[in-house]
DNA sequence: GAGGTCGTGTCAACCGATTGCCAAAAGAGT
DNA sequence: ACTCTTTTGGCAATCGGTTGACACGACCTC
């Protein structure tokens, strides 16, 4: 293991791949004939064509991406924008999104906003000109901005809403109201709410809809925060919801719960017995803890799925989708005291 | 949250974006020009680039990578091979080269294989026409599909060797060694090696690296497996590891060792005081589980970081860099009954 | 003042594919 | 046989940016 040959990338003197004209020289046609063999079934004399297929799977022709680009203006590409790629939240999403993306022919391009606007918007903008169409998931951007986005290509937007604009955002209310029910159904008569970033939309969505739900079942609420939607975020807000005198707390996210969790064993307090904690859209790890995180499916996956493919068949016929929450009672939640 | 409105992806009508046509026209010069002013410093007259300047600004010019790669063949594009999007060990690899890449100003483009050579072969192929190099990591490739491959773009591989291809690979030992070195110093006498894929050369790696240490450290070894990176693999290994007898089992990687962990407290099993169990990566969530995770940490983002500058740069005169693991004891490795 | 150098900007070809338009060839109808 | 239509394939322009070659004028030098 430590004794390793020098690093030999070799650049240079690389075989250039073979294009159309390769291919026409091998058949005896025309290069646009090539084009039109490979790309417009029936178009061309079935002889001919069979003639043009062989050369070009002799030559290992792949089509250059970027020369089609050019003239078509379509680039066979979907960007998805992300504040944070290692966010365990996007895994599912992103895997939904690269399935259809790859099963229809095309490649999904990542990028990162790091929850700063003027990162997203430049990245978007950057993103832009090499797309067919963009999806911005959970974006901080003002609505103007993104209605200028949506101008020079198609936008979908996840977990965001913004007039005239193509989104996808989860309905809360099934998860929601079974985890107050749930929570109501233990004893709680007290809850907080603790609060990811201000600017995040989904967040405003989550604390009114619980806001609402606590006070219909007569449960009292305080939101907490605002926190930074991460572990450090959640451990952070912890001595604030303990001063607050609560028996449950929903966290807008699982990473702040998980951070709440760990702080609580840290300091010895007990969860579920005296505290009941439920996080927010079941990320990987969330069943892993101890105690296993009680939290609030959102269906990522689909999330991703739906945007890409409404992008990809450019459907905007396409019924408004809205994929439901689902309760997951797990083991961080017990009878309040 | 339920009246939702209608979809309106509003395809078609957009505005073309500003060409270098366009500021020619209005700062009255020729494209040519315009093309030598943004992109070779100096070439032209101050006060002309300047004019050229302004009116890219005004007009929101930003070129267009197609059009630009078309002649230069460089496309501004890094490729990012992937068994698996989703696996949180690639969280840190993939936010390493992504932090390198977009800090140079280009993008990064994933891919996945979906652990099917078939998929990461086509895969592969697909992007090489639309990237400047290719980061493969634990490629499950022949060397000979590889060298094509690099015949074509550059390529660089990471946790895998193959002659005369740059690759980044960790060194194993020092992580190994300690984690060795802990399980002896508590009294452990047998060992068993929890194996990955057989088309793994990380996995063979590991293996040979740890058997060795364990025969030089007196303690019996044995493989099991070898079976899916995967924690649904690791618990299915477990009854193996059980009727082996070992005291300690070192895992593949976190997943399998999480695997195990979650399958040893279904049926009672006490980690770490009937098994020790030590992961490999140390990946998001190997620090949630009760017992918090001991493995052996990769140094991910660096590897990552380290083969994108490597493309980035096209720096074949770096010297080899093999950043070392580290053991990270936690909780779920103690004295052997 | 002839010749040389340097700075600045333009011309035109080129990258690889797509596509509207046209021409040659083949087949159909009378 | 003669026109008319259809099939089949080629020509050439185009997408937007890059770059080698060159023209033009200013300045310098002997």
């Amino acid at each position: 293991m430590t004794d390793i040959p020098p690093i030999e990338l070799g650049f240079g003197n690389r075989k250039p791949p073979a294009t159309i004209y390769d291919i026409a020289r091998q058949a005896g046609v025309s290069p646009s004939t090539v084009s039109r063999a490979l790309n417009k079934p029936g178009r061309i004399n079935v002889k001919t064509e069979q003639r043009i297929r062989d050369a070009a799977m002799s030559l290992g022709y792949r089509a250059n991406p970027m020369a089609r680009a050019l003239p078509t203006g379509r680039t066979g590409t979907l960007g998805l924008m992300l504040s944070d790629i290692t966010n365990p939240v996007y895994f599912d999403l992103i895997r939904g999104a690269e399935r259809v993306t790859s099963a229809a022919g095309q490649t999904l391009v990542l990028a990162e906003s790091q929850e700063a606007v003027e990162r997203e918007l430049d990245a978007a903008e950057r993103l832009l000109t090499s797309v067919d169409g963009l999806i911005l998931v959970a974006s901080r951007l003002h609505d103007e901005q993104i209605i200028e986005l949506s101008a020079v290509k198609p936008v979908v937007l996840v977990n965001r809403r913004v007039e005239g604009i193509a989104s996808i955002v989860p309905d809360v209310v099934p998860g929601l109201s079974d985890a107050v029910a749930h929570l109501a159904a233990l004893g709680h008569r007290s809850l907080a709410y603790l609060a990811g970033p201000s600017a995040s939309w989904m967040n405003a969505v989550r604390w009114q809809t619980l806001f609402d739900l606590a006070v219909e079942a007569g449960i009292s609420i305080v939101e907490i925060g605002p926190g930074a939607p991460t572990m450090a975020g959640g451990s952070a807000l912890l001595p604030r919801v303990v001063a607050s005198g609560v028996t449950a707390v929903i966290a807008f996210n699982d990473l702040m719960a998980l951070g709440v969790l760990r702080s609580c064993r840290e300091q010895g307090i007990l969860v579920p017995d005296r505290l009941s904690v439920i996080g927010f859209d079941d990320i990987f790890g969330a069943d892993l803890t101890t105690p296993a995180l009680t939290t609030i499916r959102s269906p990522l996956a689909e999330l991703g799925e739906t945007a890409a493919r409404l992008l990809s068949e450019r459907s905007d016929t396409g019924i408004p989708v809205s994929p439901p929450t689902v309760f997951v009672p797990r083991a961080s939640t017990a009878a309040a005291h």
